[in-house]
DNA sequence: GTACATTTGACAAATATTGACAAATCACTT
DNA sequence: AAGTGATTTGTCAATATTTGTCAAATGTAC
């Protein structure tokens, strides 16, 4: 449950980038990304919005991952996460 | 986006009970019952399944609005909160 | 007015999250 | 095997968030 931590390592890796140098560009330590690959650590939204710009893809498609991530994140490992997510969708559609 | 704090206080009106009567069965403040019923405070998850006994509702009825106040609040105000609720329930769905 | 229920705001204590650092591990080369 | 650089891991203090309590304010009915 951390598609978009791997999605920046693909995206990383498949412009031959080190963690070092993308750490850089964020200001933040290498040690920090390597968590964010691997689901250990948030990012933050700027930090998502940063990345997009520096890999060159669209925003929403990393941020709708940055937000699903967070959604299942705290839904995750509950009996009823599937039942949330569909009355979730409901009062989202109501609300508008 | 308060979907349990509005049932739990239409449950407790209903047997005609009062938040100090409530909140000693939850052993919490009556100011912080009061909070949570109008979703100022959030409840713990104990807390809901007490006052589903309490109550004499299903547990899983109060926790599916618990969990699904909690995903709404963690993407609201969120331009992409539609797309990532959709993407959060295809990855629940290809994770089981 | 009194009496009681609820709400509000301020606060401290407990808990969780963050970024930084050093050390460990991994992958590759020689 | 040793050396080099990349990545990962664990720990730590600082920071932020959450939780509950309290006192005071507000509301509601008599």
């Amino acid at each position: 449950m951390n598609s978009l931590g791997e999605r920046i390592r693909k995206l990383r890796e498949s412009k031959s980038l080190l963690l070092r140098q993308v750490a850089a560009y964020l200001e933040i330590d290498t040690a920090l990304l390597s968590k964010m690959e691997r689901g250990e650590r948030k990012l933050t939204r700027d930090q998502v919005v940063a990345l997009s710009k520096h890999f060159g893809v669209e925003e929403k498609d990393l941020l709708t991952l940055w937000l699903s991530d967070k959604i299942l994140n705290s839904v995750k490992d509950d009996k009823y996460a599937a039942l949330a997510l569909n009355k979730a969708t409901e009062l989202l559609i109501n609300k508008a």
